[in-house]
DNA sequence: GTATAAAGCGCACATTCCAGCAAAATCAAA
DNA sequence: TTTGATTTTGCTGGAATGTGCGCTTTATAC
């Protein structure tokens, strides 16, 4: 049995179960500990599962807590968010979208005061005993995995606000295709922010770059500009649209 | 069970409740105090629990402060909470009121499945991660000192809900003034509740009784019940409304 | 104040992990 | 096939970690 196929049927034994052990791996695959170890620590490099003693956990959101999902691209998050941050200027009212990369930007937006209008509880609560700051939330459902309020309540309430930026994150962007994302209501919720917003900012790490979902939020033509820490992107997005790289990019 | 497992479910009761207790613990995970403790110390590193003697509380900003107020209600709020609890039955859906009394009993609504729709974000965030629970939010204004959302928009997306109970929280009772707000928008976004709900329950301690506050919610006659562990409320109000007390289960 | 409970510390025991090494398997080309 | 380089695997001993116990110190309650 190759390594390959060992490390595939521990991913499959740990989304059924949402956790594993070295002991019971060994008599299942029969191999040593060592390689079990080793596989372990392959897939939890790549990502995919937590190392615990004795075993691993899943990271899944719905079977382990938001926090302890391990982020291959945090560091990159912070450097945009802190970039995306200098944008705005005290006074000004912006529109956050959720996901963490739009998180690290609100914890930097240190300018005040600010109008704050969010569907997002993690960033809700990042504003929630700032008195500078004038925090809305969007009314809507709240997706469990993917911690944002959505659907047509939603929209509704972006549609009667106006605001200075909307900032956009963890979308999919593509020279052609633009800015995609894989889920219908999340683009309808992008696209009210981006409606309601003067000018439009997407936060996007390199592993967003070339990427295409299903459902379109918008060309890159209708964005104030782009942040990311991928050099790569100036080339094959400029002049469609204007890049902001990050200081360690450019 | 690895000590990452235990520490989730440390922290999934912490959000659930907001406080947890190394005794409890001890019995629940079946491991010692010192583990138990432990655990609690390295979450406490990590920044997601303050420790207490004898347990730990939730450092959530929006908890920090509700555990570090000194309540004299606390016990009453949590057999009110609870005694409404036994309201709601599964699949039904409920509309919560921000307060701290309707947290408690947020916190012990265990019936699954459940729709829950609120304006509190300290009530979302005690769902935010249930898979069981389709929770929505209203819309609206963050209110810095009240902790809830507030205006046209919260309103507005009330009237387009309909839900089997409404919950509301911290009203002044009178017996003939009625219920009674402090606050404009406050009453408004009340009676809005009351109007999208089947039956609507109001939770109230000993100190709300016989307060009159400058804006109506409603007459008592509008109410299913009232909830509360005072009991000359039932002398002074009955039969205008059905008094549920906590106490004795009257 | 004292009594009681909880927290912190060091220790011992068991388990798990890891680095280095050597054997075995895999592959590429002569 | 043979040879040699590379990768994978299993083993061993030492290091690290997790857990529970007894003890002292500290905090809370009465």
């Amino acid at each position: 049995m190759f390594a390959e196929e060992r490390q595939q049927r521990i991913l499959t034994e740990l989304t059924r179960l949402g956790r594993v052990e070295v002991l019971e791996l060994v008599k299942t695959l029969e191999v040593s500990e060592d390689t079990v170890r080793r596989d372990l620590k392959a897939l939890a490099v790549r990502g995919f599962l937590q190392k615990t003693h004795g075993g691993a956990v899943s990271l899944d959101p719905s079977r382990m807590a938001y926090s302890a999902r391990v982020d291959l691209y945090a560091e990159a998050k912070t450097s945009i968010g802190e970039r995306a941050a200098e944008l705005v200027q005290a006074g000004q009212s912006v529109i956050l979208d959720a996901g963490s990369t739009v998180l690290e930007l609100a914890r930097r937006l240190r300018v005040r005061p600010l109008v704050v209008l969010t569907n997002s509880l993690d960033i809700a609560s990042v504003f929630a005993a700032d008195a500078g700051v004038k925090l809305s939330l969007t009314g809507g459902e709240w997706d469990v995995s993917s911690r944002y309020l959505v659907g047509a309540s939603t929209v509704a309430s972006l549609s009667q606000r106006r605001a200075d930026w909307a900032f956009l994150g963890a979308c999919a962007f593509h020279p052609s295709a633009g800015i995609t994302s894989v889920s219908d209501a999340d683009a309808a919720v992008k696209r009210a922010m981006l409606e309601a917003a003067d000018k439009t900012v997407v936060l996007a790490d390199a592993s967003k770059a070339n990427q295409i979902a299903p459902f379109l939020v918008c060309p890159l033509e209708r964005l104030y500009a782009l942040v990311t820490d991928d050099e790569n992107v100036v080339r094959t997005l400029e002049p469609a649209v204007r890049v902001e790289l990050t200081r360690n990019g450019g």
